[in-house]
DNA sequence: TACTAATTATAAG
DNA sequence: TTTTATAAATAGT
């Protein structure tokens, strides 16, 4: 159809071939409109030019996933397969992990699961728990020391406050006074650091996530309640 | 085309729309592939009749499955997404909680993060890992306990089978020689335990996961290595 | 399914 | 891009 008959293979003219494409695929999709109408098909049609330009007809009763999940369920075959695959061994290894991490944190805790170990991986554990609560222990003291100075800078602006109205209304004895609240305000702050990590009281709640609830919940004996976030 | 025009509409009979679809079908699979053999373009056709018979036709270049990969990619959709929303859901949550798993960890280690807790948080923390060691420590003593039971049997029989010797070749003093060694070999056992649990040596490698290899590995100060598996 | 008149698609200009 | 002569597709038989 058209002023000569041409052969099907590729048209070597670059231009000749863009335009043929242009009104071919024109006519493919109004042939594929028409087909959908006129005889209640569902058609799917999707054309890559050899430039890349994607270009796809899809009847207006279905989607293209939809046909799509039809087509390989008709045809037996699985066309995700592949895809569902790699995420399901994905997951399943991060399982996995999250089950040692699990294990590791019971170790640690010493909620379970110390059967398992032999008598120098426990006293490895405890060193390293030792160690930990070092590190913790002068972590803590670090932010007491920073809590501790920024009340010494609030409490020396207050006391010159304090001297210099004192010093207005013409009083004397202004060193002593100013002194023992600032002495008194440090030893409080150390002192209630000590009474509460030696306590019962304030337990932290981090609140670890809710898949699995029952993680930490804490039983008979040793078990506590630390949950992260 | 034909001998009259039609309408482009639904055709009501039945065996006229069979008939035309059976030809109009086979014209634009026509189409496809000359498109694909003149133009250089990558077609993929399905047709689903309305009893729900499919025909396909896919450029030889390529599969239906790799088409539709690149087709999602240009069209900027996930079309599995849907299919596997709850899996991806799930590995989502998984790795949700694999970070706060490690997290946990991380702080249990006092390997970083603890300044992101308050001092009431840290003071907590610190409690916990005190109550952590002092079950460790019980159970190691647990451990001991009975492997020395396992040795003071053992002894005995040993005490015996020595008894039954030296009386065999008429000594005396039996009692005194085999309660010796009962008593020397106790003592060597909780010695060796207090030595090996304040010393550096017996690092517990439990080995965590290969994918996050550097999660524990030993820095400068109070870093160790405790991994599990 | 095969024929063919008439319509439609399109190759070339 | 639009035109048009011609090839191709197809509606009706």
């Amino acid at each position: 159809m058209g002023r000569g008959k041409i052969e099907i293979k590729r048209i070597e003219n670059s231009t000749n071939r863009q335009v043929t494409y242009s009104k071919r695929r024109a006519g493919i999709f109004k042939k594929a409109r028409e087909l959908t109408v006129l005889c209640d098909a569902e058609v799917s049609l999707i054309i890559f030019s050899s430039t890349g330009k994607v270009t796809e007809y899809i009847s207006p009763s279905i989607s293209q996933k939809k046909l799509f999940d039809r087509y390989q369920q008709v045809q037996q075959i699985d066309l995700w397969e592949s895809h569902y695959e790699q995420l399901q061994e994905n997951l399943k290894k991060q399982k996995e992990v999250n089950n040692k991490l699990r294990r590791e944190i019971r170790l640690r805790t010493g909620e379970s699961d110390l059967n398992e170990l032999s008598l120098d991986e426990l006293r490895s554990l405890e060193q390293n728990l030792e160690n930990s609560t070092k590190i913790v222990r002068e972590r803590k003291y670090h932010v007491l020391g920073t809590q501790s100075d920024t009340y010494k800078k609030k409490n020396r602006s207050l006391e010159e406050a304090y001297r210099r109205l004192v010093h207005a209304f013409g009083g004397g004895r202004e060193d002593e006074d100013s002194h023992y609240v600032l002495a008194n305000n440090e030893r409080d702050v150390y002192g209630s650091s000590v009474t509460l990590a030696n306590g019962e009281g304030s337990h932290i709640s981090f609140h670890l996530q809710p898949s699995q609830p029952n993680l930490h919940s804490g039983g008979e004996g040793y078990s506590y309640n630390l949950q992260i976030e």
